[in-house]
DNA sequence: TGTACATCAGTGAACGCGCGTTCACTGATGTAC
DNA sequence: TGTACATCAGTGAACGCGCGTTCACTGATGTAC
């Protein structure tokens, strides 16, 4: 983030007024993204407070007027990661009326999300295991996420006589193909996303093919 | 690793001559499994080499006549732990002839293994996604793995038709629903252990279900 | 077997550095009249 | 509109601490004769 204080800058020489309130945003969000940044290639738990005031243009100090601790802003990474995250969920609830569009649809919406927002993606996937307080509330939001989903797959037909616990198990295997994905995506070298996603749609399909031939009990 | 210095101290004590190549080894490991247990809930790279030391009884300069850095020691547990997949890899090989009697046999070797290796699963697992130089080691180590899986795959008479790259797919797709199981069960509070392992044994007989009426091209 | 020397795992003092946190402060923005 | 005061985001000095790394050392183990 060397442009967060390029951007403080340009606003004290914009023409609008800014108010005491939208400046402590910003700054507030330089610290977001600073961190979010510095993140690309390391755990969230080597970040040092220093470093990322540093990073969005503030003296140490000046880090408390926004958060108590660096766990503090943890969390806030978390929810705007996890922000992100249900905006995918809801662009992918557009149900269309075939599996394979369904796949398609599905594994097209990871990978847009997943490309437009890699910060927020990496840092879930690398946190999330992680230990600590962040890989709770990442599982949390993640289990809550799998049973949306479950409540999803329990319109179409075909799975209408599922148990329950059988529609978990089918959304976590779901969710967990999807992880993979995401992270062969984020660790992808350039131009190996149309092999990615052909990859994903496959491991879907062949999740899906099974579904007829479930035994319910 | 409080015990560290206790079987130093025992050492002393003991009848049996200790050479000195063996006392070194031994110190060596002592770092190791410090290591490895302060790592139950933090990721490798927040550890310092003074309480890596520390917790082996060991002043910090002596940590240099053992590693040569952090990273170094790093190498070393993931050596340690593949070594532990490796193994279970092996186990899981004794070929029974029906799915079902691979699925169970599969997933009680994983639950077996990693109840047995807690340390070395939940290392794993945290650090593949932790970036950094140990997580690209562990990554081609679960490649390989996946690939072994791959061979092995092939040799099923179902799948004797399947590509190379569908039977990776399958194989990678089997692995991420083990980790799925792995992770489940380095979480899990006591005695939820039969219900993870009923789970996973469902994951894979709904992925086995998808096989036969796989379209190869 | 006994002696003299070499090896080397572990010691302890010392270093400079970045860390989180405290504190009193500054000066622009906001508010009351 | 103009003045006097309050608020508060950001400053800068200072602190004690644990860090990785250096260096010269010690003394038990190993080896050569």
């Amino acid at each position: 983030m060397s442009n967060a204080v390029d951007i403080r800058t340009l606003d004290l020489v914009s023409e609008e007024p800014v108010s005491r309130q939208e400046r402590k945003q910003r700054t507030r969000q330089a610290l977001l993204d600073t961190a979010l940044d510095l993140l690309a290639d390391r755990p969230f738990a080597t970040l040092s407070l220093r470093e990322v005031a540093k990073g969005a243009g503030l003296v140490p100090t000046a880090f408390y007027r926004h958060f108590a601790s660096m766990e503090e802003l943890g969390v806030a990474l978390v929810e705007e990661a996890t922000r992100t995250l249900r905006g995918m969920m809801r662009s992918a609830r557009t149900d269309p009326d075939t599996y394979q569009g369904m796949i398609s649809a599905s594994v097209a919406t990871v990978h847009q999300f997943v490309r437009a927002n890699e910060d927020h993606f990496r840092f879930l996937t690398r946190e999330r295991y992680g230990g600590g307080p962040l890989a709770r509330s990442i599982a949390v939001e993640l289990r809550m996420f799998s049973g949306d989903l479950a409540i999803d797959l329990a319109r179409f037909a075909p799975l209408r006589a599922w148990s329950t616990e059988d529609l978990h198990m089918l959304a976590d295997l779901i969710v967990s193909a999807m992880i993979t994905t995401t992270v062969e995506l984020l660790e992808a070298r350039p131009g190996e996303d149309p092999k990615i996603t052909a990859t994903a749609e496959k491991r879907l399909r062949l999740i899906l093919l099974g579904i007829p031939h479930w035994k319910t009990n």
